[in-house]
DNA sequence: ATGATTTAATTGCATCAACAACTTATTACC
DNA sequence: GGTAATAAGTTGTTGATGCAATTAAATCAT
């Protein structure tokens, strides 16, 4: 019992260690280097969202990219300083901010996803669409599991 | 073409960012800390190796745990700094350090070891143990990609 | 309507990671 | 044996995270 348990520790201890997820975004981020892009892998997730709807709240990126308040705020404004963002003091709600993107946010959407297809590439390379799909589906599991 | 692409993409989202490595670890500091443990999951997984053997260089660990010789020397200064372990100036080679744990670094094994298996066990929770192997498999391939 | 409770965002503190530059010891080469 | 290349570890910088505490605005309750 205790020795079962032990040995499914040891199995599990990569997945633990996150060294997949870890590698992952290096990659992305080294691939977003290698073009030219000056932002991060965690900058790109909250990009992501914006590109597909402006406006959102620093709740609503919270949400969206499963970080807490703080680590929202910080990198909002990293994002800001690097002029891909703006907040605006949201006319409804006096607390909250609504986040645009700058032209030069828009502008590098087509690289940026560029770069995030080929980093999927390289990581997918030998991996069926089936099994990658069914490795998901227990990692979903996983994560409501913790959440 | 493209189109798929994106969309693959976007079905891989979750696993790009590490969602998933990011919550059990949460979690895994959590247990640490309810039980009474002042040690954080990357701490834990330095002293994982050191459990199974004593006398590791930082550089044997930065191996294991797939970290940077930076990142090894702070996570080792930090646990020297709780009374952990200790730095040994190799006699074999003066460049480098073996690492030692103290009678405290002992002492807390089964603790943390019975904290990552409630972890493994709140984790893995309706996921049978067939389709958990599988998915490793994946990652697996995905970190050899990687690397 | 006012006092109490939520909610949005920020700031402080400690830890961790990646990258680059550096020191010191070891090994390789000629 | 002496110089060059390699290897082990450290330090600095920047960016990110988690948790706790704080401010300010909105909502709830009586």
């Amino acid at each position: 019992m205790m020795t079962n348990e032990i040995s499914y520790a040891s199995e599990f201890y990569s997945f633990l260690t996150g060294r997949v997820s870890t590698a992952i975004g290096r990659r992305l981020q080294r691939n977003f280097k290698e073009s030219g892009l000056h932002i991060t892998a965690e900058q790109w997730s909250v990009l992501y969202y914006l590109w597909e709807s402006e406006g959102l709240s620093q709740q609503d990126i919270a949400k969206l990219t499963f970080r807490d308040k703080p680590s929202v705020s910080r990198l909002i404004s990293n994002l800001e300083k690097q002029k891909l963002l703006v907040r605006v003091c949201s006319s409804g709600d006096k607390r909250a901010n609504q986040i645009y993107l700058t032209a030069q946010g828009h502008k590098i959407k087509d690289k940026c996803m560029q770069q995030a297809e080929k980093t999927i590439s390289e990581a997918l390379s030998g991996v069926d669409r089936v099994s990658m799909q069914q490795a998901q589906q227990i990692l979903e599991i996983v994560f409501n599991n913790l959440k």
